[in-house]
DNA sequence: GTCTCGACTAGAACATGTTCTAGTTTTCCG
DNA sequence: CGGAAAACTAGAACATGTTCTAGTCGAGAC
């Protein structure tokens, strides 16, 4: 990655951390990042754009630190468990910038669609690597289906999280609920 | 309702349907309205917020058609198949307004989230009105939850869809699917 | 009838995302 | 090296969400 792009990453980050989605103005992401706004929209297509960008990089530090430091867990609900407590907590613990990455990945663009789309299937792949740790591929057709529809209930939570309508905890119970309900459906046939 | 209130509320549909979010210029509705700017910042907070009370028109709209002329359906899953095409249809049949309205609801502010709360719990009850067409009162508490993450689901399909990663029909099998599977687990218990 | 107050209006003003321009620097090919 | 192409810079310019100002209008209090 060009030296430029990811300062220009790290100040949207910096910024948005501080004081949210508002804050990230383009002109002092320019500033700090020390390029000029022309050359942030040479790299950039817009300010969700770069949030995506920032996205995609905090995705993969998260990703990094579960391949460091497996879940573990009993049983493969106790691993969901686990994995959705670090994941929520993770965003929680930085909530202005979650909130504003939220915002830049719900805001239906085109261009960000796509990258929305691998933000998709990292978090499914990343499911049911808590679901199988010793191999991800032993996965089942209907536990890929669980896994995709609890990365859609995590992510509505989150966005109502990111509205004040709920906790931290709520996030993970909304999302472990789900969880159990569909490994009950999933012990019913296989 | 006021009258001008009204006025605004119809002329941002208007223009949301025609050109989408960004077509949805204060000023424009504001003229089309025949009302000031400030009268616009007097009524509403925010343009957001004029979407999601447009949303709740809506939504006040397809209740009233269900309630004419209810889900028939011999199963419960038939049932919710039946509404979930239709309410994606109803979305999807102006998809420039459904994209402007989901984003209003994605974009997390302070005091449009309360009104998004409200939209969960009507759709949720719009859901268990399908399971039990007879008397919705009668849900489990685990028939609760599967509406409630059902919503969920199909909010995140809808802001997929919105994003152009997959289309109408889509959006139904993925909360489908959903719903088998928690059936299955509600099945399986009780 | 007049006064007062709240809402309305036209429009200016401001903030910020986005685009454009003109000139400079860097890169890279031959 | 020398020159062309691409990228960069400072900053103006434009569009639109949001706020502010000054003046007008209308309904109710007295």
């Amino acid at each position: 990655m060009d030296v430029r792009t990811q300062r220009i990453i790290d100040t949207a980050i910096d910024l948005a951390e501080r004081d949210g989605f508002a804050a990230v103005r383009l002109r002092d992401v320019a500033a700090q990042a020390e390029v000029a706004l022309g050359t942030v929209y040479r790299r950039f297509s817009s300010k969700e754009d770069i949030l995506v960008a920032a996205l995609e990089q905090e995705i993969s530090r998260f990703d990094a630190r579960l391949r460091a430091k497996p879940i573990v867990g009993d049983t493969p609900l106790a691993r969901l468990d686990a994995f959705f407590r670090m994941a929520t907590h993770g965003l929680v613990s930085k909530p202005n910038l979650a909130r504003a990455l939220l915002r830049a990945v719900a805001c239906g663009d085109e261009g960000v669609a796509e990258r929305v789309a691998s933000f998709h299937s990292v978090m499914t792949d990343m499911i049911l690597g808590a679901l199988h740790p010793a191999d991800p591929e032993a996965a089942s057709e209907d536990e890929n289906v669980a896994a995709f529809i609890l990365q859609q209930v995590f992510f509505t939570s989150l966005v109502g999280w990111s509205g004040g309508l709920h906790d931290e905890d709520t996030i993970t119970s909304q999302v472990i609920i789900a969880a159990e309900l569909m490994m009950r459906g999933l012990g019913a046939t296989g």
